[in-house]
This record gives C-alpha cells, sequence and structure tokens, in this order.
RNA sequence: GGCAGCGUAGCUCAGUGGUAGAGCAGAGGACUCAUAAGCCUUUGGUCGUGGGUUCAAAUCCCUCCGCUGCCA
C-alpha cells in the first residue's frame, strides 16, 4: 500500500551562497527522507524555493546598485546548480517570485481579510523626510543603548548581539541618506493570530511524535499567549497587497514564504497538465512534513498553520522535524565575518557524497553538532573509504578476477552466510523504519553496522584462501557477500546517492537504484559485472590546514 | 531579561529510572583478497555544578554556570 508524501523545505533567502549549516539543517534532511519514500514506492511531493523578498535584498540591491529582482535571480541560479550537484532532488524548486505566487498569496490574504482573520489598524512608523519613504529596521542605523556600537541596525546590534527596537537606538538615521528619521502614520493589515491560540493549542498538544524541542518550544510559546502581526511593510519590493489604497505597500516576507508551499505544489500541478494534482499533496490522506532549521519553528508550527486554519479544508503539518544548528571548527557559524563553508565552494573542490555522508552521521538532530575538516578527512578516510568502499572493492575486485567478470553460481549457503542475510534483511526494515520517523542519525549508523559485519564475515571466511582447494565454496562465500553489498547500496542510497548509483552498476544492474525498491535486490549467477572502481577516494591530511586557512577570510 | 533545547571518555557524538556506550585517537596481536584497507584484544569517564525525589538517576524535580535559538 503505497503511501502519499508531501514535504515542505525551508526557503532559503535569495541574498548570499548557501553553506554548509543550511544543508545539515534543513536540505539534506528532506532529501534522504523522499528518496527513501520514492524508493519504498510511495508518492512524493518536494518542494521549496528561493525567497526573493525582503530587506536585506534591497539593501544588498542598492550598495551594488543592482536590482533586486537581479540579485535573487543570479542567486536562484546558483541554488538550482548546487541543488544538483549535491544531489537535493526537489520536485519542484520555484522562486517567490512567480505570477503564480503572487496570485496564490493574494488569493489566501483576501479570503483570510474576507473571513475577519485580517484587520487594519493604523501604527506609527520610521519615515525618511529626505527619501520620501518609510524606513524599515535594517534600513536605519544607530547606536546601540546596550554597548555603544555605532553602527547598530534597528533590528540588532550586530557587535553585542542583542536584539532592540527602533526606538531605542540612540541617534538613529537613514541608513541611506543619514537624516534623522520622523514617525508617521502609516496604515497596514495585521493576521489575528490571537483568535487562534486555542485552536493551535488543541491541536499542537496532539502531535506527540513531534521533535521534544519542537513540540515544548511551541506549547510554551502558545501558553504564552499570541499577538496579532503586521503583514504589510511600507516597501516596493514583494507581493502587492491586493486591496485599493495599498499600492505603495507589500505583503511581509514572513507572511508571505510560507505560503509557497501551497503555491509551488500548485505550480507544479500545472506543469504537469493536471492543475488540480496539488490537491492530492494537500487534503485527505496525505502526510505533510516540514523540514527547517529550529529558528523558524514558530513560523511552521504556529503562524503557517494559523493560516491554513483560516483558510481552508488544507491538511495541516504532519510533523516539523526541525533540526538545530551547524558550527564551523568549535565557533558560532557567522556569514558576515566569512565563518562559514560554502556550498558552492564545497562542491568545487569535493565530491558530494562525502559530505553528505559526515552530515547525515553528525547531523544536528537533537543538539547543535560541530562541522570541522579534520573530522570531514577522517570520516571519509576511516569509514567511507577504508569500511564500506574498500569492502565494496575487495569483494568486485576479488570475484572479478577470480570468476571471469560475473556473478558466481553457487550451490549451497551455510548457517554463517544465512545468518548474515537475516541480519541484511532485518537492517533494512530498521532502517527503513529509522528513516520514516526521521532519525536520520540512528539510520545512517545502522546501515553502516552492516558493512562492518561485511567485513568481519570475509575474514572469517577467506575466500582467498578457500579458493586454492575449493572453489565452490570460495564462490558460494561470495555470492552471500555481494547480496549484503547490493543491499547495502538499497540502504544507502538515500544517503548516498551518487556511489550507491555506481555500486548498482558495477554489480551488474540496470537502470536506478531507486526504481528496484527497497528490498534486497539479489545479483543473478552469471549477471556481467562492470569493471570496478574505487567508490571514494582517500583525501589528503594536508587539506585540513589548507581549508581551515579559508575560514574568516574574505 | 523571559521561554525552549543542549552540556556524557583526549576528539566527534549515542544513550529519558535498573550494573556507563560507539567511532576516531592511544596500546598490543593474528592475517594479507582489498584504496598499508579489513579483523581481534585493550587503556580511558565521580555523565557541567550544588541540592532533592527514589530500593535505584546521565535519565525525574529545584539552584547555579556555560553554549545555541526564539521573543522583549
Amino acid at each position: 500500500m503505497s503511501e502519499r508524501i508531501f514535504i515542505g523545505v525551508a526557503w532559503p533567502y535569495a541574498d548570499g551562497p548557501l553553506h554548509l549549516g543550511q544543508i545539515a539543517g534543513a536540505y539534506l534532511p528532506p532529501d534522504i527522507f523522499a528518496r527513501y519514500h520514492r524508493t519504498k514506492g510511495n508518492e512524493v511531493l518536494m518542494v521549496s524555493g528561493s525567497d526573493q523578498h525582503g530587506t536585506p535584498i534591497t539593501i544588498k540591491a542598492e550598495q551594488e546598485g543592482k536590482k533586486p529582482s537581479e540579485i535573487a535571480n543570479d542567486y536562484h541560479q546558483q541554488f538550482l546548480d548546487s541543488w544538483q550537484k549535491l544531489g537535493i532532488s526537489f520536485d519542484l524548486f520555484t522562486t517567490t517570485g512567480t505570477a503564480n505566487h503572487a496570485e496564490v498569496t493574494q488569493d489566501i490574504f483576501l479570503t483570510l481579510l474576507d473571513r475577519g482573520h485580517i484587520y487594519r489598524a493604523t501604527v506609527s512608523l520610521p519615515f525618511c523626510p529626505q527619501c520620501q519613504r518609510f524606513l524599515p529596521d535594517r534600513y536605519i542605523e544607530g547606536t546601540c543603548p546596550h554597548c555603544g556600537f555605532s553602527g547598530t541596525r534597528g533590528d540588532q546590534c550586530d557587535a553585542c548581539g542583542k536584539p532592540l527596537n527602533t526606538a531605542e537606538l540612540i541617534d538613529p538615521h537613514c541608513r541611506l541618506c543619514g537624516t534623522t528619521p520622523q514617525f508617521k502614520d502609516s496604515e497596514h493589515f495585521f493576521l489575528k493570530l490571537s483568535a487562534f491560540r486555542d485552536r493551535l493549542l488543541a491541536w499542537v498538544r496532539q502531535q506527540t511524535h513531534w521533535r521534544r524541542n519542537v513540540l515544548n518550544f511551541t506549547v510554551r510559546y502558545l501558553e504564552e499567549g499570541l499577538k496579532d502581526r503586521a503583514i504589510t511593510r511600507d516597501i516596493d519590493w514583494g507581493v502587492p497587497v491586493p486591496v485599493s489604497g495599498f499600492g505603495a505597500k507589500r505583503i511581509y516576507v514572513w507572511f508571505e514564504a510560507v505560503i509557497g508551499y501551497l503555491s509551488a505544489a500548485k505550480e507544479w500541478a500545472k506543469s504537469s497538465g493536471d492543475e488540480e494534482k496539488w490537491r492530492s499533496f494537500w487534503q485527505g490522506e496525505v502526510k505533510s512534513y516540514y523540514f527547517i532549521g529550529k529558528d523558524n519553528i514558530p513560523f511552521h508550527t504556529i503562524i503557517w498553520p494559523a493560516m491554513l486554519m483560516g483558510y481552508d479544508d488544507l491538511n495541516l503539518p504532519y510533523d516539523v522535524p526541525a533540526n538545530e544548528f551547524l558550527t564551523i571548527e568549535g565557533r558560532k557559524l557567522s556569514t558576515s565575518r566569512n565563518w562559514a563553508v560554502w556550498l558552492p565552494d564545497y562542491l568545487s573542490r569535493y565530491d558530494p557524497d562525502p559530505l553528505r555522508y559526515l552530515l547525515s552521521v553528525n547531523m544536528p538532530e537533537t543538539s547543535d553538532t560541530d562541522f570541522s575538516w579534520r573530522e570531514f578527512i577522517r570520516r571519509n578516510n576511516d569509514e567511507l573509504v577504508a569500511t564500506y568502499g574498500n569492502l565494496v572493492h575487495r569483494v568486485l575486485t576479488f570475484v572479478y578476477r577470480s570468476f571471469d567478470g560475473c556473478v558466481p553460481h553457487y550451490d549451497q549457503i551455510d548457517a554463517r552466510g544465512k545468518a548474515l542475510e537475516s541480519t541484511a534483511y532485518a537492517l533494512l526494515n530498521d532502517v527503513g523504519k529509522l528513516l520514516s520517523d526521521c532519525h536520520f542519525k540512528q539510520a545512517i549508523m545502522e546501515a553502516m553496522s552492516l558493512a562492518h559485519e561485511t567485513n568481519r564475515y570475509l575474514d572469517e571466511k577467506s575466500p582467498w584462501k578457500v579458493i586454492k582447494d575449493d572453489p565452490q565454496a570460495a564462490a558460494n562465500y561470495l555470492y552471500v557477500a555481494l547480496e549484503v553489498i547490493s543491499c547495502l547500496k538499497t540502504m544507502l542510497y538515500p544517503f548516498l546517492p551518487f556511489s550507491s548509483q555506481k555500486l548498482h552498476e558495477y554489480l551488474g544492474f540496470k537502470g536506478n537504484v531507486e526504481d528496484d525498491g527497497w528490498q534486497l535486490h539479489l545479483p543473478s549467477p552469471g549477471q556481467e559485472l562492470l569493471p570496478p572502481e574505487p567508490l571514494f577516494s582517500k583525501l589528503d591530511e594536508g587539506l585540513v590546514e589548507e581549508e581551515t586557512n579559508r575560514l574568516g577570510h574574505g
């Protein structure tokens, strides 16, 4: 019986390249999850896109003398390239800049307005008399009241890290022209979040399968009470407010970006030729998963569900497996100080699977974890190359040479061989269960344990000795080893899709690993093998220093 | 400042009431098909601090310290 799975992935902000923190937290986990479900034979729709709106992009555009859309489009192309190289298998990765997205956003806006979930109110906001425009938080600079730093922006002080209100800034001035802002009335729309509190709380309390930090955080947040939030801004970059008299305002990004999950599903349906197909992933028997970093929790467990409750009969999230953060060489990641490993840089120098491996085995599922180059190279050399890659290579090269490049004909499997087969079957099930429960780290460790066990099996059976006197016994032993390697290929496929596909082909199979299903796919005796090559390469330890030196510069 | 999560072996991390775990690093050994890989044995921790509950606590409760995130 096939299940249907909707996977929403956090929308990366298109104002800079992706870094490993984002990959470990929000992008690799859903891909592993999606690949597992597809292999299992389930229907998957995995969508996301670039978030093109918001003030960081307009500021960057003004600084670089470009249009916001140029900046956003450049990074969007870079994201697409990164997904392809890293193997992040979106069914659709779109942007918030499409006409479709604006249409869906405005429809939700108007529906919520019509039903009384959105109301108007006038607020007093900073306005620059010189530029003749309202100033969003980030357009105002001043002196931090906490630490005295003079380049503090309106939302948070970069020097001491404290968040603050624009009104608290000492000597505030417009970031563009330096003029002191005045306060001026402006009418805005507010989402009546407070009215959803009780419904949300009742719903959230039933989600006992959520990760503890996600559940506790959300419950406490709701128990403290919700404030209505403004969902429009006095800017000209974003989705227009579909109400007359609001031509100079736009819908605020936090309201609009989450709608992307729905608009992307609709765009995907349109391009598939069946406009109504999106419904099969939004209504009825389908589980929706949202993969995000911990900073995004309230938007996905409170605000987006509230919007969905107010809008229509669409499914609420089934699970929001938010990850914690990745630190780099023991320090908090900082894009402004360039204390980050950028994905395009990584991909220009290394293969995708070693990174996918490290980030899987060291995924920040329950607490922040650390990325270090030493650990990356160590895991690559000692675990991927030595344990798994070498297992595959020692079996394939020995079989290839000893049995004319074909899968050997076996005549019987002894008790030890049968025990190993059962272990493989059991692990395949266990790993599948762990993956469907979003326990990625444990899943990959269990999968790797089969490689260890198979290395032990080979050492016990020593087919390289046995073959001298009893070639048939060696054939029997090696056949079991080939079976188990084929099983490893399937179990590790969600994590290491590129090398699994290679192994699939070395074993003489055609087509894609995914098409063969989440099951032990037995090599047929006589099946021709491809000349084997190592699956992974060792990395020089000197790279540790080389890569570490790149951090913090530029 | 409020809320949530985390703080376990030299390092990276598992482990939510019942005799402290894995991998790597360190020490020793047998083997040699394989990318000098793999396999076996082994050293190593008063589970951040101080209290409490319990026959029993890394695990539950409280204090404090530190880290991360959200909010003011």
